[in-house]
Formats: C-alpha cells, structure tokens, sequence
DNA sequence: GCAAAAATTGAACACTCGTTCAAGTTAACA
DNA sequence: TGTTAACTTGAACGAGTGTTCAATTTTTGC
C-alpha cells in the first residue's frame, strides 16, 4: 500500500514535470496513476496534497543525490558529473532538464498555500546541499578557504537554474559541456568582497 | 485607434507577466483591457494573437534597451546599470525580475505554435542583441578579444535568466548587487577552449 | 445629414476544470 | 462465514475555460 502510494507520486512527478501544476488536469493525473478522482482525493486529499507530495519526493531525491556529490573524494569533480548526467540525457526525459522547483516558482502565484510552502521550502534545503559541497570542497583544497561559502551556494544554484534553461533549448550536448566547464572555473574565480 | 492597440497590448504584458499564459484567463484579459470578447477577438484573432503581440512588443522593447548598452562608450558598465534596474524594483513591480520570455519557456507546451515561435525567434533575438554587446565591449577593451563571443552571449543570457529566478526569491538588494558584480568579473575570467 | 463600413457589445455555446459522494468492492479479523 | 472497516468507483456538480455571432453603436466618406 504505501509501496503503491510511491508509485503513484512518482508518475505524478512525471506529469507536474513535464507540464506543470496548471497544466496538469485532474484527467491527466486520474490517467497517469491509473486511479478514479474518488481515489485520489481519499489519498491525497486533493491536486495540491499531490502536488506537495511530488515536491517532497523531488527534494529529497535531488538531497540525496546532491549529498552523495558532497561525501564524495573529489566534490568538484562530481558536481561537474552531476551537472552533466542532470542536463544532458535522451530525448524522451528532455522534460527533466528544466527544473521542477524553478518551474514551480514560475507559476507560484497560481499554487496554493500548500504547494508554494512545500516549494519555497525545497528551495532552501537543496541551497543547503550546495552549501554543504562547497565546504566540502574547500576542505578537499579543490577551493580556496576565502571562498564565501553561504554566498557561493546561492550563486551555484542560479547557475544551474540559467544551465537548466539553457539546456532544454539546446540540441548541442558539447556546448552544454563547455557551459558547465565555465562554471566550475568561476566557481574557483574571483569573488565579489563584503 | 493604432495607439489605443499598444495600450491594450501593454496592459495583456502586465497581465501575461505577472499570470503567465496559461494562468490569464480571457475575463482577466476582456477586464484588463476593458474589452469585450468580441472586441478582442475581433482585434487579436484570439489569446494566442494578442500573446504574440505582447511578446513582439516585449522582445522589441528589450533589444531597444540592449541595444543602448551596446551603443554606450562602456558597454560593461551600462551592462551593469541594465542588470540593476532590471532586477532591482519596488515591491508592486517585482514581478517584472522574471523575463518573459524565459516564464513562457517554462509552458511552452501549452501554448500553441504561434506563440510558442514568437517566444523562440525572440530568444533568438535578444541574444543577438548580447553578442553585440560582447563585441562592442571588446572594441572598447573592456573585454579580451580572445573573449569567444558567440558562447559568451549564450552564457550572459544565461547568466541573465539565473540572475532573474534569483532576484524574485531575494528580498536583499545588495545580494543581488553582488550577484551582478560576480557575473561582470566571470565575463572577463577564463573560457573554456574548443 | 445620411448611408455604408467598421468596431463593439454581451448573452450564449460547448467544453474542461477541480471536486464530491452515495453506492459498490475488497480486505481484515473473529 | 459473517461483520466490520477500509478502500475504490464513476456519474454528476457548479464554476470556469476559450470562443462565437446576431444585434447594436460608432466612425467614415460623400
């Protein structure tokens, strides 16, 4: 049963993903889990449990996967082998290039109460994974220690939020590559002081 | 009569802006332009027309004010000053540090062709408009001219749609301030060859 | 000042939206 | 095996969607 309620979060995930809250009918949901409304709203309550839910999931997926990047030997080098396996992919899963919490933000004024605190939430834990790699980074000496940590995470996660863009417009995986290099050369740049 | 146009198109602008297309409904926009359907589809076809207008009118607005930057004798400086202005805003006008163009992207798949041309050729565009800018900021010497220009408007563009998913989620202007300075130094920092 | 053309109106259309709930099905336990 | 509880069903609801069009008003040109 709760093995069955993962499932169907995570189709839903699909769904959201690819067209958004608003986009996403009642219909569409009721055909991707394969469940009548009366189901749906005895387990999730309604769109927006659902929705909260998905975002939930989508948090901690990208946690642990952000988290395994920072417990690894050399963090920088895997943030770059996340970035890649995160922006280029086939193009049936285009659909994941793009951000799901970014394109939530997007429409947030249309999500209720629920959804926008489970996003906005979201949000700040995964900047606290980007924190997390950058400290680690400076203790592996792949960064200097005058880095500013709190203030390079913010800015790491606008760059993947720019690199997610770009890439869902972007037919040529190399110039994707060559976008993420730059990244992590700024990364070890200069910083703006106080 | 062609005046009266504009102004109904600029009022769809805020409305498409802060609502998105999918999210404006067409009694939003019949109160908003204080129109009735008649009139509107009488003059824009239908939602879709008047939201290729509004991204017409946006996208040539833009290129306009891209285009001073590029004409200044600083192009980096003034790129600096549109940055700022662009992101930096009172409360009420917040919703304007999201581009356009960019939220569109985001439902690009429930808008139809028409729109959804209107809102590619128009990245298109703009970012013509940031290579020029490039190109003039080396001629002045502000910029290397080992700088590859092509990747670097790619990349300011990007910069660009970070730097905006940023500033609506911050309520520090100095944060955002420092998030401007760190793209001007990566411009003129190291790129990655071939 | 008048007729023809252009623009505007708003009630109404067919359809989709998120949601409800009485009835029916399945599972759990004694 | 009978009883209770938990879950599932799908038709139906009211409100909202984009859009149409015959009737009306305004503008235009002579």
């Amino acid at each position: 049963m709760k093995y069955a309620q993962e499932d169907a979060v995570e189709k839903a995930t699909i769904l959201f993903w690819k067209k958004g809250f608003q986009g996403s009918g009642m219909r569409d949901i009721q055909q991707a889990l394969d469940m009548r409304p009366g189901s749906i709203y005895a387990r999730f309550q309604n769109k927006e449990g659902l929705f909260k839910l998905v975002v939930e999931q989508y948090v901690a997926h990208s946690k642990e996967k952000l988290q395994n990047v920072a417990d690894s030997d050399t963090p920088l080098l895997s943030l770059r082998e996340f970035f890649k396996t995160a922006l280029i992919n086939p193009d049936e899963l285009r659909y994941m290039r793009q951000c799901l919490l970014v394109k939530s933000i997007t429409e947030l004024e249309l999500i209720g109460d629920v959804g926008k605190k489970a996003v906005l939430e979201g949000m700040v834990l995964l900047n606290n994974c980007f924190a997390n790699i950058i400290e680690k980074a400076i203790e592996t000496k792949e960064l200097q220690d005058t880095t500013p940590v709190a203030f390079a995470a913010d800015w790491l996660q606008n760059q993947f939020v720019g690199l997610r863009a770009f890439a869902i417009l972007q037919t040529d995986n190399s110039a994707i590559e060559k976008m993420i290099d730059k990244v992590l050369y700024d990364l070890a740049a200069q910083w703006p002081s106080n």
